[in-house]
DNA sequence: CCGGATCCCGTATGATACTG
DNA sequence: CAGTATCATACGGGATCCGG
């Protein structure tokens, strides 16, 4: 097993558990998993193809994204507005990991639903 | 970039989701983190280790990640009681795919909370 | 010493209506 | 079309007390 040490990983300042809480609210994962299907994608079209996100929600996840620099968004002076959204390069360089998480998800899902409903049975 | 699709991921019952969902909590990685650093620990050890848990916070996600199959929990019938906390196999399995993602965020954070600076200042 | 039970609060999330 | 504004709510998480 791999013990590189985290320098300060127990201060509760420490960047990289901060930059982790970010991403792991309830529709960061997914909304950069969808930018990843197409190179741009206008806001509707992410409303589409996640429906159970709520306009709110969708808004603030897109702009948490932003600045973190996760997602470029392009405002088009038309009428009616055009916004796209895109990936950047750090979201792309952080993608692989995130996949990898999610085809061990992916592996290990039937036995961990298992293992919890035989929790709920004792 | 890997675009493997992941069945249902829009499912809002999609079991990945609630997997990974249930592994992001504020805690739940850090625990895991935490016990990669000795084979086994005790409660009162835990807490010393992450000293910004509550009590609570601690006992909850241990018995999240014991219902999970991510951590066995080993309890010693003496006055004053023992009970001892180990990672599983599964939790072993997992944690190269959570250190790939540490590793980016101990890469990227700098960069990432200097992006987030500039925005404010717009 | 371990950790369960209870109470409470703030933030995250959601529903709905409105606007440039 | 792409949001804002407002109001409502659920849940995570902390403080505290209690019990085996």
């Amino acid at each position: 097993m791999d013990r590189t040490m985290i320098l300060d990983a127990y201060d509760p300042q420490c960047p990289i558990r901060n930059i982790l809480a970010r991403m792991s609210d309830k529709w960061s994962l997914l909304v950069i998993y969808t930018l990843t299907q197409t190179d741009k994608m206008r806001f509707r079209d992410l409303r589409h193809a996640i429906p159970d996100i709520s306009q709110k929600m969708l808004t603030v996840t897109l702009r948490t994204l932003e600045e973190d620099g996760f997602v470029k968004r392009t405002i088009y002076p038309e009428v009616p507005p055009r916004v796209e959204y895109a990936l950047t390069e750090r979201a792309v360089s952080l993608f692989p990991h995130i996949n990898s998480l999610i085809i061990w998800a992916k592996e290990n899902m039937d036995n961990i639903i298992s293992d919890r409903k035989k929790d709920k049975i004792k």
